[in-house]
RNA sequence: GAGCCGUUAGCUCAGUUGGCAGAGCACCGGACUUUUAAUCCGGGUGUCCUGGGUUCGAGCCCCAGACGGCUCACCA
C-alpha cells in the first residue's frame, strides 16, 4: 500500500478505513500537484454566511468571500450546489462549470464534504428563493480525511457526543445552541454583578485546606514545596477573606472540583459563581439571586421563561419562598413538631419508606425526607430556606432560633441550583463551629469542613455582616436549555478512558 | 459502588427459531447547468465491543470483562 503512491504508513492512524484512505489519497495527489492545502496559513473572508443572507439586500450582485465547513453536496453535473457551515451558520454556494472553467470545476468536484473551503464570489437568488454565493474562485483550506456523521440523523451516540465534542458541534445545531447560550448567560450574570459595584476576582484553585463547602477534594502535589495541596472544593473563604480586606462586593466565575460520584447532575470539575456581598444578609441574597438568574435568562434566551417537560417555568422574581420543615410538611406530610425528637423523627421516616437507622441525625432524615418528597416538586423556581445549623457550619444562626441558620437553598425544575446564606463573622463562633467539624471528621465523617486557623485570624479582624450565594452555572444552564444531563451543558464532560490496557 | 438497558458499515439503525452480514445516508463508478434529505442506474466498503465457553455451526445462547446510558447512593 505504502508503495502505490499512498500516505506512508507511519502517517496514518489506527482505525482507518476506505473513506480515509481515499481521503488520504486525495490529498496526497494534492500535494504532489504543489497544492498542499495544509501550507495556506490564511483566508481574506469578508463576510460571515449569515451576513450575507442577512444583507442580501444590498449584497445582491456583490463579490464576498465566504469560509467554513462545506458540508454537504448536491451535483447536477455541470452545476453543484454546495452547504458551508461557519461560525454564525450556513450558507448555500453554487459552482458552475461556466464560470469556474472545466479544469476548476473539475477540481472542486475532487472536494469531499467536511473539507475547509474559502470560497470568493457573487451573492445571488436562486431560482427557489435561496440567498447563494456563486463561486468564481474555491479554495481548499484544509483537507478533511474523516467522514462526517450523517446529515440527517446527526450525531446521535452520546457517548461519540461527549468524546468528540467538535462533531457533535459540527453535526448538531442544537449543541451549538446550548453553548452559545452557556456563553451569553455567564456574560449577562457579569453584566449584572458589575453593574451592581461587584469586583470580579480570582482566588486560588490550589489550596492548602480545602474548605468552604463539605466535600471530598482532590490532591495533588507541588514538587518544589514538596507538600500535598487541593483543588478548590469552593472559593468562600478566600473571597471573604476579600470582604475583611475591605473589597465590599466580590464574586467569582470558576472551576470547582468535588472527589464524588459522577451523574446526570454531576461532573467532577463544575462552573460556579460565589460572591460576597458586604453589609446584606440571606434576604437580599435571595433578590440578588432571582434577579441574577432572570436576566441571564432574559439576555441568553430574550425571555425568562423556559420550558420543560411540557411545563413553562417562570423565573422572572419573584420567587415563591418556603421554610424547610414548611415544606416537609407540605409535601411529604410530616408535621415540623414530629421532627423535634428524634426517636418520633425515625419511626416518621421508616413508615415513609426511607432508611431510619438508629443514631441517625434529624437533620440528615430531615434532608432524606426533602429530597424524596418535596424536591422533585419544586419545579418553579423556589427558595427554600432556615436549614439547621449543624449542616451549616459557615453561617449565621437565627438569632431568635439559633438551631437554624440563615440559610437558603434555590430550586428549579427540581434541581438544586445553589446555596446561600447571612455568612458567619463571629470568629469565636466559627472556631466552635470548625471544632464541631473536626470532632464529626474524627468520627469518620470525611466530608466534615476542616480547621482554618488563617481564615479564622481573618474573621478576628473583623468581617462586616455579609451575604453570600453560591451558584452552580452548569444546573442554570441545564434549565436555561432544557438539558436532561449535565453532560450535555459541559463542552468536555469527565468519561472513563476510551481504552483500557 | 449497586441494579437495569445498550454496543452490528464512516453515521443512523434492522437482524426472525442458532444456518452465507442487512437497509438508509455517506462513499465509489456512470447520467444530469438552480438543487436543498436533489433525482436516476450500478457497486457493500464489516475486529457484529473484547476474551472465553456451549454447538456441526454463534451477531443471536452461557460466563467474565470494557465502555456508555438511565435509576439509586454522596454532593452544587
Amino acid at each position: 500500500m505504502a508503495g502505490s503512491g499512498g500516505p506512508p504508513e507511519e502517517a496514518r492512524g489506527p482505525d482507518e478505513n476506505e473513506q480515509v484512505r481515499q481521503r488520504r489519497e486525495k490529498l496526497s495527489r494534492l500535494r504532489e500537484a504543489g497544492e498542499d492545502p495544509f501550507r495556506i496559513t490564511a483566508f481574506p473572508r469578508t463576510h460571515l454566511a449569515a451576513e450575507v443572507v442577512a444583507a442580501f439586500a444590498s449584497l445582491q450582485g456583490e463579490e464576498v468571500s465566504v469560509a467554513g465547513r462545506l458540508t454537504a453536496r448536491r451535483r447536477h453535473g455541470k452545476a453543484t450546489f454546495l452547504d458551508l457551515l461557519d461560525g454564525s451558520g450556513r450558507i448555500q454556494l453554487l459552482l458552475r462549470e461556466n464560470n469556474l472553467g472545466e479544469e476548476a470545476y473539475r477540481k472542486a468536484g475532487e472536494l469531499d464534504v467536511g473539507d475547509i473551503i474559502g470560497v470568493r464570489g457573487g451573492v445571488v437568488r436562486t431560482r427557489t428563493g435561496e440567498v447563494t454565493v456563486e463561486a468564481a474562485e474555491v479554495t481548499l483550506l484544509a483537507k478533511a480525511l474523516r467522514p462526517l456523521p450523517e446529515k440527517w440523523h446527526g450525531l446521535k451516540d452520546v457517548e461519540l457526543r461527549y468524546r468528540r465534542r467538535y462533531l457533535d458541534l459540527i453535526a448538531n445545531p442544537e449543541s451549538r445552541r446550548i453553548f452559545q447560550v452557556r456563553s451569553r448567560a455567564v456574560r449577562a450574570i457579569r453584566n449584572y454583578l458589575d453593574r451592581r459595584g461587584f469586583l470580579e476576582v480570582e482566588t486560588p484553585i490550589l489550596q492548602p485546606i480545602p474548605g468552604g463547602a463539605l466535600a471530598r477534594p482532590f490532591i495533588t502535589h507541588h514538587n518544589a514545596l514538596d507538600r500535598d495541596l487541593y483543588l478548590r472544593i469552593a472559593s468562600e473563604l478566600y473571597l471573604k477573606r476579600l470582604i475583611v480586606g475591605g473589597l465590599e462586593r466580590v464574586y467569582e466565575i470558576g472551576p470547582t472540583f468535588r472527589n464524588e460520584g459522577i451523574s446526570t447532575r454531576h461532573n467532577p470539575e463544575f462552573t460556579m459563581l460565589e460572591l460576597y456581598q458586604a453589609y446584606a444578609d440571606y434576604q437580599a441574597m435571595m433578590e440578588l439571586f432571582e434577579g441574577v438568574v432572570a436576566h441571564a435568562a432574559q439576555e441568553a434566551l430574550g425571555a425568562t421563561r423556559v420550558e420543560r417537560d411540557g411545563e413553562t417555568i417562570e423565573l422572572a422574581p419573584p420567587w415563591r419562598r418556603i421554610k424547610l420543615l414548611d415544606a416537609v410538611q407540605e409535601y411529604a406530610g410530616v408535621a415540623p413538631e414530629d421532627l423535634l425528637d428524634p426517636e418520633r423523627a425515625r419511626a416518621v421516616c421508616a413508615e415513609k419508606g426511607l432508611p431510619a437507622e438508629e443514631g441517625t441525625p434529624v437533620s440528615t432524615l430531615i434532608n432524606n425526607l426533602f429530597e424524596a418528597f418535596v424536591q422533585p416538586k419544586l419545579v418553579q423556581p423556589t427558595f427554600v430556606f432556615d436549614y439547621p445549623t449543624i449542616i451549616s457550619p459557615l453561617a449565621k444562626a437565627r438569632p431568635d432560633r439559633p438551631e437554624l441558620a440563615e440559610r437558603f437553598e434555590p430550586f428549579i425544575a427540581g434541581l438544586e441550583l445553589g446555596n446561600a446564606f447571612s455568612e458567619l463573622n463571629d470568629p469565636e463562633e466559627q472556631r466552635r463551629r470548625f471544632q464541631e467539624q473536626v470532632a464529626m471528621r474524627a468520627q469518620g465523617d470525611d466530608e466534615a469542613h476542616p480547621m482554618d486557623e488563617d481564615y479564622l485570624r481573618a474573621l478576628e479582624y473583623g468581617m462586616p455582616p455579609t451575604g453570600g450565594i453560591g451558584l452552580g452555572i452548569d444546573r442554570l444552564v441545564m434549565v436555561l436549555t432544557g438539558s436532561p444531563s449535565i453532560r450535555d451543558v459541559i463542552l468536555f464532560p469527565q468519561l472513563r478512558a476510551e481504552k483500557s490496557d
